[in-house]
DNA sequence: CTTGCACCTGACGCCGACGTCAGGTTTTAG
DNA sequence: CTAAAACCTGACGTCGGCGTCAGGTGCAAG
C-alpha cells in the first residue's frame, strides 16, 4: 500500500506516518518513483505506535518498546518499562481523582454555604468522597 | 514570604511560580521594592497547581478548575470538566494495559518459542493481570 | 559602604508531535 | 495525452512548561 491508504486505515495523518519513519518507529521500502509501499502490517504497527503515544509514553519509550517487539525480545526490562509507565499513569489517576475531590468538595462547600445563608447554622465541612 | 520561599515549600522553581503567575494562575502582591510578596495558601495554592498538571491537564483546564476554585464557584461545568479529565486518562490508562498486555503477550510467545526449540509442546499463554 | 545573595524583567532556547507551506515528481483517471 | 490527485523532500511554525542567560535592583550583614 500507499502512504495515504495506511494514514487512511489507521486514521492518522500522512505527516504522521513520515515522522514515525523519521524516529525510527516505522519502516517502508521505496518503489522505482521514490514513493514508500507498506505491508498490511503496517497499518497494525502504526495502531501500536498511536495506542503507546495515546498512553502518553514518550518516544523513546515507544522505540524500545518497538525494537523489543521487533527482536522478539523476550526482555524483562521491557516489562519493567511497561510497569514503571503503568505507574506513572495510575499516579497521574491518583492525582486526578484527588485534585477533583478537593474541588468537588469546594464545590459542595460553597454550595452548602449558599443554602446556609437562608437557614443560618454551620457544620464542620465534610468530606465528599465520590 | 518572598518567591524563593515559596518555592522552596512547594518544591517547584522560582521560573515556574513566575510562570504560573504569567498564565494567571497564582497571583500575589508587590512590596515597595518590586518584590514578590505571597501569602502562606500560596505554597498550597502551588501544591494544588502541580497536582493538576502531573494529573496531565492541560493549563486551561487548570486555569478554569482554578477560577471556579476562587469563585467558590459550584459549577456543575466544573465537575464535567473534571469527569471529562479523568475520563481521558482512564483511556490512557486503558491504552497502556493494552499495550503492556500484548507486549507481554509478544514476549511469553517468543519466550515459549525459545523454549520450545529444546522440548516441544506448551500451554495457552496465561494473563499476567497485575 | 561594600559585598553578596535574592530578586526583577525580558528574551531566547528546547523538546515533542506533528501542521503546513513551497516547489517539484509520480501515478492515475478520463 | 493531459489534468488532477497523490506523493516527494525540505524547512519553518506551533504550543506547553518551563530552563537559562543577560543585565539591572533590593535587602541584610559585616
Amino acid at each position: 500500500m500507499r502512504i495515504g491508504e495506511v494514514a487512511a486505515k489507521a486514521g492518522v495523518s500522512v505527516r504522521a506516518l513520515r515522522y514515525y519513519e523519521e524516529r525510527d518507529l516505522l519502516h517502508c521500502t521505496r518503489n522505482l518513483g521514490g514513493q514508500r509501499q507498506y505491508t498490511a502490517d503496517a497499518v497494525e504497527r502504526v495502531c501500536l505506535i498511536r495506542r503507546l503515544y495515546s498512553a502518553g509514553l514518550p518516544s523513546r519509550i515507544v522505540r524500545e518498546v518497538l525494537s523489543f517487539a521487533d527482536a522478539g525480545g523476550a526482555s524483562p526490562e521491557l516489562v519493567g518499562l511497561l510497569t514503571a509507565e503503568r505507574d506513572r499513569l495510575e499516579r497521574q489517576m491518583t492525582d486526578l481523582r484527588d485534585a477533583r475531590d478537593r474541588l468537588h468538595a469546594c464545590i459542595t462547600e460553597a454550595h452548602r454555604d449558599g443554602e446556609a445563608e437562608r437557614s443560618s447554622g454551620d457544620g464542620s465541612p465534610r468530606d465528599g468522597r465520590t
